[in-house]
DNA sequence: CTTGACTCCGTACCAAGGTACGGAATTTAG
DNA sequence: CTAAATTCCGTACCTTGGTACGGAGTCAAG
């Protein structure tokens, strides 16, 4: 029965900690199934849905936002649904942007240290985006 | 003198807290200038500063990695700039990955609903990355 | 059938990143 | 020149996202 896991065999698949997943039920980011006997079973849909919130935070998202997120792929309401996706993928993509313009801030410091230009300033702050 | 901003103007210019100026200070992120007379005079250069903070942030990098970026910036010792900097440029791409999985998950479920697919299960969360 | 690991639940505590507050000194606008 | 706004500094407090702990119940391997 690799596919009804426990909580701790849950967290460990998904590599968080058993008390994150708890923190994440009551947060309602994710479901808390019914009990089986006096103990509750969780599936690879649970799984996902943690390694998910991992990749938004590691990217920025609040555990607001990504319930938000996550309440998206839920909804019945999918008029609702799709505009605030709309809203969303603006959002990352300005994310990306900001992402891009760090990235190339730090490869342009890259190139100045190889051509061993001594003492000119590296100015990663300038490269204003706003 | 629209070029020596005292805090109060430089927090302005820069859109955050007073305060949040001396905590960065305290921390490390911004230099503390030179009093002139018994208050410190701030130029377009800490506004930069600022500013690039707050991008930073907003794409999840904690105040402690931004620190090391701007210590990239201001470092003497470029060989050891080069180096660091090249993996946080690989760090840098490997967020602007997870966005972008993000974001087609969600322009798929942008497209699901403007066909009309009813009751169809939306997922977002099982695009995996890994 | 017991003993060690695991579950459940509640409450407490922790670190990061600020925000608020208060008092003394200073600066600036009228 | 005075009154209001700011600065500076220290300490206290707040929110977010967890982690730790303790006790009672439960399950599974030997």
């Amino acid at each position: 029965m690799e596919q009804f896991l426990t909580i701790g065999k849950l967290a460990k698949a998904a590599d968080v900690g058993v008390e994150t997943v708890r923190y994440y039920q009551r947060r309602g980011l994710l479901e808390t199934p019914q009990d089986v006997g006096s103990v509750r079973r969780y599936s690879d849909e649970h799984v996902q849905r943690l390694r998910f919130i991992k990749r938004a935070q590691s990217v920025g998202f609040t555990l607001e936002e990504i319930a938000e997120l996550l309440s998206l792929n839920d909804s019945q309401d999918h008029q609702t649904a799709r505009q605030l996706a709309s809203e969303k993928v603006a959002d990352i993509e300005m994310r990306i942007d900001r992402l891009n313009t760090i990235a190339n801030a730090l490869r342009q410091l890259v190139r100045q240290c190889e051509c061993g230009g001594k003492e000119l300033p590296c100015p990663i702050i300038r490269m204003a985006v706003d």
